[in-house]
DNA sequence: AATGATTTTGTAAGCGCTTACATTGAAGAG
DNA sequence: CTCTTCAATGTAAGCGCTTACAAAATCATT
């Protein structure tokens, strides 16, 4: 693997000259970098992007924590943000936390010693104190999906409450009266947030929310199945269900086929995410 | 951030010896590790991958080429790499080649330039030739999904002619005699070694392949939809219908559904890949 | 042609580590 | 008490780049 030494003989010039036509930001004659060029395409050389991030002290790489690697959700937000980091000549490093403290916690510090210029964190299971130390550390952080007092800033979040009454209305506005909810884990913010939407599409409507209406899921497509076989028994009749979220929403609909349904003729079903196979 | 010299002039020690604690490989007493942990840990210290990469030419990182971060087949694989790889205290770089011969040049050339210690390569479009002069490169490479003449060693491919055989052969047992097929696009070495396999297990039943039983897909879940809705007109009153993966499985499914098919009771049908959903 | 201003190029000091080799010192042999 | 040995530690030379700073080359003026 030829380096910049190789080049730099090869093209009858100094290193700095080399390093220069190659970051192509300080002045060089036409000439040389004619030069410069030809020998690094004879040469096949490639830069080592190590010894460049060790001496420039920029990595060009973005650090991106997901809860998973699998999975619609994740995997659409993987591929956008590569795919915008790609066009800005930067790339990404991609770890998994598996909503486990330790493991997420390992993972950032993982992209903190490989040096990324920034980080994307879809971060559930540390602490916010943690999330603020990072902060503090003058490492650019976003924190996705998740609000964190004092760090508003970073944070970006999608309007789950919002999104839940959208949902609800959506199913109000279609003339439905018992409406059934299959809920993400309540512990989470998203899915509690996403149910008290509902809650006040209900209430506006001025329609009573009744408790046996609501299945707590785990955000999986089992979840949705289990959840639609449950409320058929504890809250029979309801003409719409809400998910939240398509997985969910998924199983839901492979469960009232089952149980004989015609969608969407007999029962309505409207979830969250707008992944792709929904 | 702190660096080695520090850790090292907080213990009283050398640069090497705080070297040697990190990695664990040379003797260095009991006294002067503790002494020497206990500097990293007032320190907070974490050692820089980056230099360490370039120091010791090894970057303990795997590169990852796949087609797209999305979707199950996808997720699935790169979850399972990621959870071997950190097992073994590796980590895994994963980038998207998006099928297209520039970008997953591009992608591979990338990987190498982050010196990554392996490749493991979902590489379909880049040309065999390529790959060649990859492995001559002296990198180690696995390719996946591919075989390439004269890189069996690093070949690892799914036995597609008969996992096509195997699904139809199901399809037969099950007492099936007209059986239809979506197939993936058949310029793709899988998916015409699958409709391979399809049109085995059909003569060995003694059952006659009919041309227009088949219908060409993409391996997308739209694709699925439309072929079930083609070949209802084509090829009508099969009872069995084998898809070449099995997003499109889905896709026929859904299709089926709404041409008021009861599934498995009116129309059986099967898939490829067994991925989450399915 | 000599002068200074300006552009182009070269020199060399790091970046934070690893590791071959040299040094030290303590234990064992005579 | 001296001489080996060998384990523990230190010294210093890189790894392949970037980038201040210095030096040289070019150009415009007079």
């Amino acid at each position: 693997m030829a380096t910049i030494y190789q080049v730099s003989e090869a093209a009858g010039v100094s290193l700095a000259t080399v390093s220069r036509v190659m970051n192509g930001n300080a002045k060089v004659s036409e000439r040389t970098r004619k030069k410069v060029e030809d020998a690094m395409a004879s040469l096949g050389y490639q830069p080592n992007a190590i010894a460049q991030s060790l001496a420039s002290n920029r990595t060009n790489s973005v650090g991106l924590l997901v809860s998973e690697l699998h999975g619609s959700y994740f995997g659409d937000l993987m591929s956008t943000v590569e795919h915008v980091l790609k066009q800005n000549g930067k790339h990404v490093i991609i770890t998994a936390g598996h909503v486990d403290e330790k493991r997420e916690h390992e993972a950032i510090e993982f992209l903190k010693s490989r040096r990324c210029d920034a980080l994307i964190l879809h971060a559930e299971a540390v602490s916010d104190d943690y999330l603020k130390t990072l902060v503090d550390s003058k490492i650019p952080v976003v924190v996705i999906n998740r609000k964190v007092d004092a760090l508003d800033e970073n944070c970006f979040v999608v309007d789950n409450e919002r999104g839940g009454y959208m949902a609800t209305k959506a199913a109000i506005d279609a003339g439905h009266k018992k409406i059934a909810y299959i809920s993400g884990p309540l512990f989470k913010k998203d899915a509690s947030d996403r149910l008290a939407g509902h809650k006040r599409a209900l209430q506006e409507a001025g329609l009573t929310f009744d408790e046996t209406s609501v299945f707590e899921g785990d955000f999986h497509e089992s979840s949705g199945q289990e959840g639609m076989q449950h409320l058929q028994k504890t809250f029979s009749d309801f003409t719409a269900l809400v998910c939240a979220n398509d997985e969910m929403a998924s199983g839901a609909m492979t469960a009232a086929r089952e149980a004989g349904f015609d969608i969407p003729s007999q029962l309505s079903i409207i979830g969250f995410d707008n992944v792709l196979f929904s």
